[in-house]
DNA sequence: GTCTACGCATTTTTT
DNA sequence: ATGCGTAGAC
C-alpha cells in the first residue's frame, strides 16, 4: 500500500523561527487571547488548508491553573509534565497541541504518541474540537474545506508500522542485519512489503512449533515464559545473537536458540510481532541516518503520553526522533522539542518491560528541561484523594508529591468484606442500583454509564457479569480483544492474511484444514520437512506438493484445491469500463472468504458464530466506508478518501487495524451501561461511581507481585490507579471465600484496605451475613474501625439496620466543579471513538461524506449495480447523483446511501 | 482422515 | 471450571 509513500513529499525543509523567543514559556505570557498565526507562520508551499487560522474564537488558556497554562504555552525545548491523577493532563496536552498550531507550527510536524488506541482516538477528537470549533454544528456542510494535515496522533505501535511500511524498501537501510551494507529491509529479508503483524495467539503457535523442532519439553520451557523472555530481550533491543552472547547459563542459552529460530520463522513468514515493530523501528532510526533525518524533519514536535509506561525501545525511538535540538545550521537551540507527560505513581506496566527510569531520568537526559508538576486533582472528592494518598505513600521507591483535591468534601469510601464472590457481586449490583436511586431522589442525573466495576484479573468478571444480567442492569465489558479473538473470527482473519501475505505460514497452517478438507497433519508435516530439506519456504513447498514424498494423490489434489482457492481470492474478478478497472469491495471479499472457505457452513449450527462472521463482514464494510468516506487521515496529511485504494491495499489496511486495534468490542455509547474492566484498562478513565472488587491478598496485590518489593509496589500503584478513577463514590470489596478453580478458597483481605483506612473511609464486615439478608443498604460499620487481625473476621459480621438509602450524605453537586472536568476527561465511557477507531475523526468526518471528489465523468462502482459513469450531481442536503451503469443503465441515487466507490 | 473422549495442567495485567 | 493436547475409535 501505501498511504505513506507520500511522506517524503510532505517532508519539508525545517521551518525557521517558529516560536523563537517563546521557548520555555513566558515570552508569550501576557497573551490570553487567540494566537495569530500570520506573523509566525512561515508561509510555505503547503496546501493552504494547513494554514487554517482555525483557532479564532477559542481561548486556549481559559480556565487553566498557572502550571497548566505554563505547560500549554511551552513551545520549544524539552518539557516534562508530571501529571497526577485528575490533574487535567489530557486537557493540557490537547491545548498545547492546538497552541503550537496556533503559533504557526505546521500541524503535520507534530507527533503525539499515546499508549492505547483509545487514548489516541480520544486525543484526536479533542484536538479536532479545538482546531475546528463548531465543526460539529457546521459538519453537515458537505464539501467544506477538508481539514487536512492534522497532527499525527497514534500509538507507538501504529507509528512503527507506518514507518516500517514506509521504509521497508528504502535503499539506505543498513546493518540491521550484520554486515549487509546499503540494502533495504526488504533486500535483507527482514521484512518485505505487505508484511503482517502477528498477534499473541499466532506468536504462541509459531513458538510452539519452534520449541517442538528444538525438541524442548514444554514443561521445562513453557511457551509462555519463553515468549516472555524473548519479548523482554526485544524490548531491550537485543537481537537473538546479542541475547545469545549474554546468555551465561544453559537455560538462557536455550532460550537464545529458540529466539533465533523463532525470529527466522517470523522473517520467513514475512511477519513481525508487536515487539519487533518497536525494535526494528528503533534500530532503523539508529542505523540509517537518512531515514532518521527525514523523520526528524517530519516530526519536529514530539509529545509522549503515559511516559512512565514506556520501555527501552520506546525511549530509544523517542530519543532518536527528538534529536539533539540543533537547527538546520547546526546551531544549538533550546533543545529537542520533546514533551513527555506521565506520572510515576501510575506506572503499571513494568511486567511488560516498561522502565520507570525513563521518566525519572528525563531531566538528566535533557539538562535544562522545563519541569511542570500538575498536582491539583479536579476529579475526585477529598475522601478519595486522601485515601489514595495514604495508599501511595506506602511505596518507598517514589518521590512524594502531594495530592490535593480541589473538590472538597464528599461521600465516604466504603470498604466491605463479603462472604464470597456471589455475595460480593450482588452487593456491588445493589450498591450501584442504590446510587442511581439515591441520585434520582435527590433530583440528580446519574445513569448506568456513570458507573464502572474494576477488577484485577479478567477471571473475576464472570460472577459480576452474571449478577448484572440477572439484575437486568446493562453492562459492557472492556475486554481486550473479545471480538477478534473468537475462534471463528480468528480463522476468517487468518484466511484473509493468507490472501494478503502469501508467505504467512502460520496463517496457512491455521486454515489449511479448517474446515476439514482432507489435508491432515501428516500431510502438513511432510510438506514442512520437504521444505526444510530443499530449502524452500513452506508456502513454496505447498505449491510443489506433487514433489513431496509420501503424499497420496488425494492429498496433493486437496492441497492444490486449497491453493487455487487462495489464488482466486487474490485475483478476484474485475470489471472494466472505459479503461478503468474495478475490483470487488473489501466487504465482498471478506464475505466471499467466509462463504467460500466453508467456514460459514462449518459453523452453521452455532448461531452466535455465524453472527460473528456476519459481524466481521460488516466490520470490513464499516472500515471500507470510513476509509473512503474520509475518516482516515494519512501520514502525509492527505485524506484516505482522496486516493484510490486497490483491494489488496484495503485488505492490508484492514488487517493492520484488526491486529493493532485491541479494544474493539463494540461499546454502544447510547446504551448507558455499566462498564466492567480490568484495572489496567481503567487507566486514564474516570467515573462518578466506581466499585473495585477482589481486594484480597493474592488477587490485589496479585500473587505474582508478592515475591519482590517492586512487584508489590506496582500492585499498589495499580490499586492507586483504580481508586483515583472515582470521582464521587467508591466501593471496594473483598470476599472471604473465593472459588478459584473449582475450589472455594479462604482468602485474606488485601493489605491495601488496611492502608486506605482513615477519615472518610467506612468499613463494614458483612463476611458472614447471609446473602439474602442484605438488600442494598450498607452497614455503616464503625467508620474507621479496622479489620482486627487474625480471627477478627471470624466473628459475627455486623450490619446495621440503615436499610436502603443509608447514604444520607449528599453527593457534591457536580455542577459546581470547574469546567476542567468535562473538558479534560469526559467521554471515558461511552465515547463514540472506541468503535474501530483510532484515526477516526468524527468531527471533521462529517464534512467529507461519501462521494467526496466525485464529479460528472467519474467512474464509480456500486456493490450491486457494478461500474458506471457519473452523469450528473445534484448537491444539497440530499445530494443525488445520476449514474450510467454498464449493465443496468441510468439510475439516480441518493449519494449518502449509494455506497459508491470512486474508481477514477 | 476425522471426530470424540479423556487426562492433564492451568491461572495477570496488554500493544 | 475450563481449555488444551493426546490417544483411541469410527
Amino acid at each position: 500500500m501505501d498511504a505513506f509513500d507520500d511522506i517524503a513529499a510532505a517532508f519539508g525543509p525545517l521551518p525557521t523561527g517558529v516560536g523563537k523567543g517563546a521557548a520555555n514559556s513566558g515570552a508569550n505570557g501576557g497573551r490570553s487571547g487567540p494566537t495569530q498565526p500570520a506573523d509566525r507562520t512561515p508561509q510555505r508551499e503547503l496546501d493552504p488548508a494547513h494554514a487554517h487560522g482555525g483557532l479564532a474564537g477559542i481561548d486556549l488558556l481559559a480556565g487553566l491553573t498557572e502550571s497548566q497554562r505554563r505547560a500549554v504555552e511551552h513551545v520549544e525545548g524539552p518539557l516534562l509534565v508530571l501529571a497526577g491523577p485528575g490533574s487535567g493532563k489530557t486537557r493540557v496536552i490537547t491545548r498545547r497541541i492546538a497552541n503550537l498550531i496556533g503559533m504557526g507550527v505546521p500541524a503535520w510536524n507534530i507527533l503525539a504518541v499515546t499508549f492505547t488506541n483509545k487514548a489516541a482516538g480520544e486525543m484526536k477528537h479533542r484536538v479536532d474540537a479545538l482546531l475546528h470549533p463548531g465543526a460539529a454544528a457546521a459538519g453537515a456542510a458537505r464539501g467544506a474545506a477538508p481539514a487536512r494535515g492534522g497532527p499525527s496522533i497514534s500509538t507507538f505501535h501504529s507509528l512503527c508500522v507506518r514507518l516500517l511500511r514506509r521504509y521497508v524498501e528504502h535503499k539506505d537501510v543498513r546493518a540491521l542485519v550484520n554486515g549487509v551494507p546499503e540494502q533495504s529491509l526488504a533486500e535483507q529479508g527482514v521484512l518485505r512489503p505487505g508484511f503482517t503483524v502477528m498477534d499473541a495467539d499466532d506468536q504462541g503457535k509459531l513458538l510452539k512449533t519452534v520449541l517442538a523442532e528444538l525438541q524442548l519439553s514444554s514443561t521445562n520451557f513453557p511457551p509462555r515464559s519463553v515468549l516472555e523472555a524473548i519479548s523482554k530481550a526485544k524490548n531491550e533491543l537485543l537481537d537473538a545473537g546479542e541475547f545469545g552472547q549474554r546468555a551465561s547459563d544453559f537455560y538462557t542459552r536455550t532460550i537464545a536458540r529458540a529466539y533465533e529460530k523463532y525470529q527466522a520463522q517470523l522473517r520467513q513468514a514475512n511477519a513481525c510481532d508487536f515487539d519487533d515493530l518497536l525494535m526494528l523501528t528503533a534500530r532503523m532510526l539508529r542505523t540509517v541516518p537518512s531515514v532518521r533525518a527525514e523523520c526528524r524533519r517530519r516530526f519536529r514536535f514530539i509529545l509522549i503520553d503515559e511516559y512512565q509506561d514506556t520501555n527501552r525501545s520506546q525511549l530509544v525511538i523517542a530519543t532518536l526522533l527528538a534529536g539533539d535540538g540543533k537547527d538546520a545550521t547546526g546551531a544549538q537551540t533550546s533543545g529537542p522539542n520533546i514533551c513527555v507527560v506521565g506520572d510515576p505513581d501510575q506506572s503499571i506496566y513494568a511486567w511488560r518491560g516498561a522502565d520507570i527510569t525513563n521518566i525519572l531520568s528525563f531531566e538528566e537526559q535533557y539538562p535544562g528541561a522545563t519541569v511542570i508538576a500538575l498536582g491539583e486533582n479536579f476529579r475526585s472528592t477529598e475522601p478519595i484523594i486522601a485515601a489514595a494518598d495514604r495508599l501511595i505513600r506506602r511505596n518507598t521507591q517514589r518521590r512524594h508529591k502531594p495530592l490535593v483535591s480541589t473538590r472538597g468534601a464528599g461521600e465516604q469510601i466504603e470498604l466491605v468484606l463479603t462472604r464470597d464472590e456471589h455475595h460480593e457481586a450482588r452487593l456491588v449490583v445493589d450498591w450501584l442500583r442504590a446510587r442511581l436511586e439515591q441520585a434520582a431522589r435527590d433530583g440528580r442525573t446519574l445513569s448506568w454509564k456513570d458507573c464502572a466495576v474494576f477488577y484485577r484479573t479478567n477471571a473475576l468478571s464472570r460472577v459480576i457479569e452474571d449478577a448484572m444480567r440477572s439484575a437486568a442492569i446493562p453492562y459492557v465489558m472492556v475486554r481486550g480483544t473479545a471480538f477478534f479473538q473468537r475462534e471463528e473470527v480468528r480463522t476468517a482473519l487468518a484466511y484473509l492474511r493468507c490472501v494478503a501475505n502469501p508467505d504467512d505460514r502460520v496463517s496457512i497452517e491455521r486454515v489449511i484444514n479448517t474446515p476439514a478438507r482432507g489435508i491432515s497433519d501428516k500431510t502438513w508435516d511432510a510438506v514442512v520437512s520437504h521444505a526444510a530439506g530443499t530449502g524452500m519456504s513452506v508456502p513454496q513447498a505447498l505449491g510443489r506438493a506433487h514433489e513431496v514424498e509420501g503424499l497420496t494423490p488425494r492429498a496433493v489434489a486437496a492441497v492444490g484445491k486449497f491453493l487455487a482457492m487462495l489464488s482466486a481470492w487474490r485475483n478476484p474478478p474485475t470489471e472494466e469500463l472505459m479503461g478503468a478497472v474495478a475490483q470487488p469491495s473489501l466487504a465482498e471479499l471478506v464475505d466471499s472468504v467466509v462463504r467460500g472457505s466453508g467456514l460459514q457452513e462449518l459453523y452453521s449450527k452455532e448461531e452466535d458464530r455465524v453472527e460473528n462472521l456476519a459481524e466481521l463482514v460488516s466490520s470490513a464494510a464499516d472500515f471500507e466506508q470510513q476509509l473512503l468516506g474520509g475518516a482516515f487521515e494519512l501520514e502525509d496529511g492527505t485524506n484516505a478518501a482522496d486516493r484510490v485504494w486497490s483491494l489488496g491495499e484495503k485488505l492490508s489496511a484492514y488487517l493492520e487495524r484488526t491486529a493493532l486495534v485491541a479494544d474493539t468490542d463494540a461499546i454502544d455509547p447510547r446504551s448507558g451501561a455499566v462498564t466492567l474492566m480490568t484495572l489496567h484498562a481503567a487507566k486514564g478513565l474516570e467515573y462518578p461511581v466506581v466499585a473495585m472488587i477482589g481486594l484480597e491478598e493474592g488477587c490485589l496485590p496479585h500473587i505474582r507481585g508478592l515475591d519482590d518489593p517492586a512487584g508489590l509496589e506496582e500492585e499498589r500503584r495499580l490499586c492507586f490507579v483504580g481508586v483515583t478513577r472515582a470521582m464521587d463514590r467508591l466501593l471496594m470489596t473483598s470476599a472471604s471465600f473465593r472459588t478459584v478453580r473449582g475450589l472455594a478458597e479462604r482468602t485474606m483481605p488485601s493489605r491495601f484496605l488496611e492502608e486506605l483506612k482513615g477519615p472518610g473511609v467506612r468499613i463494614s464486615d458483612q463476611g458472614y451475613a447471609v446473602a439474602s439478608s442484605f438488600g442494598g443498604g450498607f452497614g455503616g460499620g464503625s467508620g474507621g474501625g479496622g479489620f482486627d487481625g487474625g480471627g477478627g473476621r471470624a466473628g459475627r459480621g455486623q450490619r446495621n439496620d440503615d436499610g436502603p438509602g443509608v447514604d444520607i450524605d449528599e453527593l457534591d453537586q457536580r455542577t459546581g466543579q470547574s469546567d476542567s472536568q468535562d473538558d479534560a476527561y469526559g467521554g471515558g465511557p461511552g465515547d463514540p471513538h472506541r468503535d474501530f477507531a483510532a484515526g477516526r475523526r468524527s468531527g471533521a468526518g462529517a464534512s467529507r461524506g461519501p462521494g467526496a471528489g466525485l464529479s460528472p465523468g467519474s467512474i464509480v462502482r456500486h456493490p450491486q449495480f457494478g461500474m458506471g459513469v457519473i452523469k450528473s450531481l445534484t448537491p444539497g442536503a440530499n445530494a443525488r447523483v445520476q449514474v450510467e451503469f454498464k449493465h443496468v443503465g441510468l439510475k439516480t441515487l441518493v449519494l449518502e446511501f449509494a455506497r459508491l466507490e470512486r474508481i477514477r
